[in-house]
DNA sequence: GCTACACCCG
DNA sequence: CGGGTGTAGC
């Protein structure tokens, strides 16, 4: 089976594009973030037309997580110690899988109060890890971590040494959260540097290069023991309307 | 040779729309308006590519009227006696047409400052007219009026009767312009009722068949001799991204 | 740059 | 409804 996230900055921006991806990918489950639509705004036909069962977790105009499934979707649990953001969906998918669709939020500039924020984010999921899940049973957290984890996860570290994406603290916090007993399924497979997810879509960051590592595919070992493939579809990154990140997938043999 | 003109309700937010009709229909003269961009930022390149000449009167938000035309273009004019606002643009295309791009104010509702303004402007262009021009000289007055003349230019009558685009009073306005000399190109060859050229974006108006016939082309008598054939592009009006105008256009045998 | 949002306008 | 404007967020 075929493990996926996507930041697709809009759910409604991006449909076209998304389904598209979805009908070449055939993916068995997606995590998606940044969706941006209350959930009876939610575009869930032409998903649901696919075969997929959904999960929605949404607001307003920002944040909004999702969670698409061929598999049974059961127990949904929204929001992390139930905060009001959306940024938090966790369901199971089929017999054991517990897959969670995360949007950690960015921070804003380092010092700020969204930067507290941020770090003080990581402290509550690995909290929630620690209370509700188990290293030795079977988990995902699949989403935008907005961290780049090590210089091999940005393109160009020296000039993000400073950003909320890359700062020492942001770093420590997501090792933290590793540390409770999570792989990350693209350093499995990959060694570096990249492959990137993001690209800003300012100054011309794609085309020059400047990508960075802060999507994440985390799972607790017995699911990172079957991952035999895992990768980052950085074509979506190009042509019209793209998201400013391209999605993580990873191939389980479950 | 073909002449046309077409509210595009945005010219940025129309182009392709209005480079495809322009390689369909092929036609020698276009005037166009609500452009809705400053002369800096009009894409006239694709314009250019396809052999047109240019001449753009654009402002900031609303209004903006141009002239495309496959003929050498001359002796621009901006604004009707020197105003501000973007309504009004005349050249001369080859030898002896004269083309004026118009765009007639809307006339907000019945009795406001803006329907004073608008019927203001008809006795303008009329002077205009009266001191710059002569019904015995070839001259095309393009654009979109904002009056349905008669009953046979409403879809439902009864229901405009009241309103800016088909009150007494508009209509009036627009008769003594005609009366100076000058012939509706639409009516040499069609009777009526219609054809409409525009439909609210509101209301389902296009579904419901609820049209106006606003948008005019209107010669002197040695043009509308030799016009053997006008039409309104209605199939602009439906698809994705239409204007809430269509195209009116004419041919002459010059 | 590319999302949203609210507001103005026809 | 679908353009424009501006502002906010990333």
């Amino acid at each position: 089976m075929i493990v996926a996230t996507w930041n697709v900055n809009s759910i409604r921006a991006r449909l076209e594009r998304v389904l598209q991806w979805l009908d070449r990918t055939e993916p068995d489950i997606v995590c998606l973030q940044e969706t941006k639509v209350v959930d009876a705004d939610f575009p869930a036909d032409p998903f649901r037309e696919r075969g997929y069962e959904l999960a929605v977790f949404g607001q307003k105009a920002y944040n909004g997580v999702a969670i698409l499934s061929r598999l049974p979707l059961q127990d949904v649990r929204r929001g992390l110690d139930g905060e009001q953001e959306a940024r938090f969906l966790q369901a199971r998918c089929g017999d054991r899988l517990v897959v969670c669709s995360v949007y950690v939020p960015n921070g804003g500039t380092v010092g700020s109060e969204a930067w507290d924020y941020k770090l003080r984010w990581f402290d509550r999921l690995r909290a929630y890890l620690e209370r509700a899940a188990s290293p030795e049973t079977p988990l995902l957290l699949a989403g935008d971590f907005n961290v780049a984890p090590e210089p091999r996860d940005v393109a160009f570290p020296e000039a993000w040494a400073d950003s909320v994406l890359f700062h020492e603290a942001a770093r420590a916090a997501f090792r933290k959260l590793i540390d409770w007993g999570l792989v990350d399924l693209i350093r499995l497979h990959h060694e570096g540097p990249g492959p990137f997810t993001w690209w800003d879509y300012r100054n011309l960051a794609f085309p020059r290069g400047d990508g960075l590592r802060i999507d994440h595919l985390l799972a607790t070992p017995p699911v990172a023991a079957c991952c035999t493939e895992a990768g980052v579809h950085r074509e979506e990154r190009k042509g019209k309307k793209p998201s400013d990140h391209a999605p993580v997938w990873a191939r389980l043999n479950l």
